[in-house]
DNA sequence: TAAACATATGAATACATATTCATGCGAAAG
DNA sequence: CTTTCGCATGAATATGTATTCATATGTTTA
């Protein structure tokens, strides 16, 4: 009995399947695309993206940007931590002092791009 | 006895006053910067990203995108809904079907310059 | 009208993650 | 060498969130 119809996803066929080829033939690899999310990811916190954006001024201390944003260097750190990671900003040290700067023109254009949409809204 | 060091955030003055201080006169309002993280974390999600770059290539209703990402209807109804509140897509109906599409040109804009960052490592 | 079906949604679960707290590390100053 | 201090980090906690499952809604078709 053929009366198995494809249960995987849809009930039957509401599926416009050359148009799903069409699109599938034309998207970047899934692993790609993770990479991507990620990256958006690690921009999408209200503490990194401050960060972010005063070291757009200014190449800063660890202990600059807790000032700056009123949090303990700790919680600062840590997320510097993620940012590194991301090789989204790079460090140096000066006396007992890590100045930390941005190490991407990408994410220049990410931030600016992205309040655009922002105050747009 | 005037010991009082300035125990808020780093112990003693390791902070760069002025600089700190013309940093933040330049940076944008927090709220800003909170909208802009939120906008991030949403284009910060696996399925959310797929959906969005399968989009930029074509319209297409929900079942063709659960076909094309190998998940069920309702897990991309929900992430949809997600993408619908931040503004990003917007839809309409044909018949039995809903069909989405992009909202926004910032967000195409947002995911090609991603890309420029994760293909250059 | 009733059945079928594409989509939406609420609740539950599982997993990720931001901050705090305590502590470790390493360089500079005394 | 010892102390100080700027920074890093591990563990714990609290909060957020993506998917699943069950069910609801609304439209089409028989």
């Amino acid at each position: 009995m053929n009366n198995e119809v494809s249960h995987d996803i849809c009930q039957t066929e509401c599926v416009h399947e050359s148009l799903v080829a069409k699109v599938r033939s034309q998207m970047h690899a899934s692993d790609l695309l993770l990479d991507l999310a990620e990256l958006f990811k690690v921009l999408g916190d209200h503490t990194r993206v401050r960060i972010l954006h005063a070291l757009s001024f200014s190449d800063l201390c660890v202990c600059d940007l807790a000032e700056l944003l009123g949090m303990t260097s700790s919680a600062i750190s840590h997320q510097l931590r993620v940012l590194r990671a991301a090789k989204i900003v790079k460090f140096r040290k000066e006396g007992k002092n890590v100045i930390y700067s941005l190490d991407d023109t990408h994410v220049h254009t990410l931030i600016r791009e992205g309040l655009g949409h922002v105050l747009e809204g």
